[in-house]
DNA sequence: TTGACAATTGAATAGATATTCAACTATAAT
DNA sequence: ATTATAGTTGAATATCTATTCAATTGTCAA
């Protein structure tokens, strides 16, 4: 087992699995996008806004009397929802709606439900 | 419209919507469960981490050098993903092989893969 | 055109969290 | 028994991030 061709604090134990691992890693790139997909959900807020929207596209107002929360706050949220391309938005008057992009945040939480073993109504 | 009910910076446009979504949100318990399943995905070392197990089972020193990482790094987020119900471990002599709990994070990833518009190898 | 309100934005703050470092436990080999 | 190595753990630090606050933009109604 060499263990120079590797910087790490450790040695390496089973080197085969190691550079199959390795190679089979899909880019940074790839995993820091769906790290980022799963960070952006991950937020308490932005989960319960999520949740909102999949039933029915809502403006900014009533999505943050529903949260008890401020504009500016759930405003911010939606920035981060709509910068990672999982909220859209159409402008009616002086109000903005926002709703899902894709079908993908509902798959999502379908699992999620099914991870935490709840049953979702 | 009525305001009074709502402790808000702003007021409600739609009422009816509004209460209508109040009453379909799930508890804040469950919604504190789903969020921080995604959040405990949602970051990129854990991320790589549950790559890696999702082809197979494999001990701390190996993961390291996989991600060019410390024992001790790693060890902190495989300890976050265990007490997550993400990943379980067998101790095989002094090593300790961590492994994917269940399938749903697999069903995640692929999810997520689709979003973000690449294919997993 | 003036006032009211929905929404956005930037800066500041407070809270959360990943990594590092050092110390420690447990197991295997000599 | 002693040494070496795998892994864990707690504390400290440095980074990141959510919320608040104040100011601003854009649209509608009077």
């Amino acid at each position: 087992m060499s263990k120079n061709k590797f910087i790490c604090d450790c040695n390496v134990i089973h080197e085969k699995q190691v550079l199959s691992a390795i190679k089979n890693m899909p880019s940074d790139d790839t995993l820091l996008k769906l790290s980022k997909l799963f960070k952006v959900v991950g937020d308490e807020m932005r989960t319960k806004i999520l949740f909102i929207l999949h039933y029915h596209e809502m403006c900014v107002c009533d999505i943050a009397n529903v949260l008890n929360s401020s504009k500016s706050a759930i405003s911010h949220q939606l920035r981060i929802l709509r910068e990672n391309d999982i909220v859209g938005f159409c402008k009616k008057g002086k109000e903005v709606y926002y709703s899902l992009k894709d079908n993908h945040i509902k798959l999502l939480f379908e699992i999620g439900m099914d991870h935490i073993g709840e049953v979702e109504k």
